[in-house]
DNA sequence: AAAATGATGCAAGTGAGTTGCAAAGTTTAT
DNA sequence: ATAAACTTTGCAACTCACTTGCATCATTTT
C-alpha cells in the first residue's frame, strides 16, 4: 500500500516525505472531497502551511484536483487513474446543502459543450448543489 | 427605463432606493458578470457594505445570480427574463484566463444531469475556464 | 407628530488562503 | 565522511474578500 503511494509520488517527481505520504493516504481513503481544514483536523500535529503546500504540490502534479464548491473552502480530491484533469475526462461535483459534503460524480462525464465561436475550454469547475442520497 | 427598473424592484418587494436603482442599472448595462469591487469602483461614493447588502437583497429575490468563477471574487449577473435560477434554466459561465472576465453563456442550457439515485439538484455553479473569443 | 420600520455608512471583525524566514532534514559533490 | 547546496517544514504574520454591529438617517405607518 505505502509502496504504491510512494511510487505515485516518485512518478511525479515529488519526494515522498512522511508528511506527504500521510496526506496522500488520507486523501486516498476519502470518498469525498476534503478541505485544507479537514486535513488539518486529521493531522493535528501538522502545520497548516505545510499541508497547504503539500496540496499545491499534489495539485500541480495532477495527483489531486481542487473544487470550489461554494462553501468558501476549496476542496481537494484524488484524480482517478488516467484523470489528467483535462476537459476530456472532466466530471461533475455534487455539494449537499444538508450535510455540506462534496463528492466527485466520477461516473458522469461532462458532455462536450458547444462554446461560442473561438472560445477555448481549458479547465472547468462544475458543481451541482442539492440534497445527497444519504440526507434525502 | 428607470421606471422599468423601479418596477422590477417593486415586483420583488424591494424598496427602490436611489442606490438600488443605480446598482440595478449598472448591472443591466454589463454584458459580463461583475464583482462587488467592480461596483465599488463604479460608484466611489457608495459604501462597500451597502453595495454588499444590495447585492444580497437582489440575489435573494432572484433578480441576480452569483457565480464563483475561481478568482476568489464572487461575481454577479442579472438573471434573464424568466430565469428563476432553478435547475431548469441553468446556464454555463465562462471565465477567460486571459482577460479575467466572466460571462454568462445564456444561450447554452445545462443539460439534464442524471444524478445518482435519490440525489436532488437545487442549484448549480458551472464555470468553464479558458480563452474567450476576443482574447483568442 | 410620534413611533416603527428599513436603509445606509463607518469601523471593526472573521477566516481562508498565502508568504517570509529560519530551523531541520536531505542530497550531492568533494 | 564532511561540507556545501538544496528542499521541506513550522511558526508567525499578513492579505484580502467578505461579513457584522451599531449608530444615524430616511421613509412609512399609526
Amino acid at each position: 500500500m505505502n509502496k504504491k503511494l510512494e511510487h505515485k509520488l516518485k512518478d511525479n517527481s515529488i519526494k515522498p516525505t512522511a508528511m506527504r505520504l500521510l496526506v496522500l493516504k488520507f486523501l486516498t481513503e476519502q470518498n469525498k472531497a476534503v478541505s485544507l481544514q479537514d486535513i488539518e483536523l486529521a493531522f493535528e500535529r501538522a502545520d497548516k502551511s505545510t499541508l497547504f503546500r503539500t496540496l499545491k504540490t499534489f495539485e500541480n502534479s495532477k495527483i489531486i484536483h481542487s473544487i470550489e464548491d461554494g462553501t468558501g473552502h476549496l476542496k481537494y480530491a484524488l484524480c482517478l487513474e488516467g484523470c489528467s484533469c483535462s476537459p476530456i475526462d472532466l466530471h461533475y461535483h455534487f455539494h449537499c446543502n444538508m450535510c455540506k459534503e462534496t463528492f466527485c460524480l466520477t461516473e458522469l462525464n461532462v458532455p462536450t459543450i458547444e462554446l461560442p465561436k473561438n472560445f477555448e475550454m481549458q479547465q472547468a469547475n462544475m458543481v451541482i448543489k442539492g440534497i445527497c442520497g444519504t440526507c434525502k
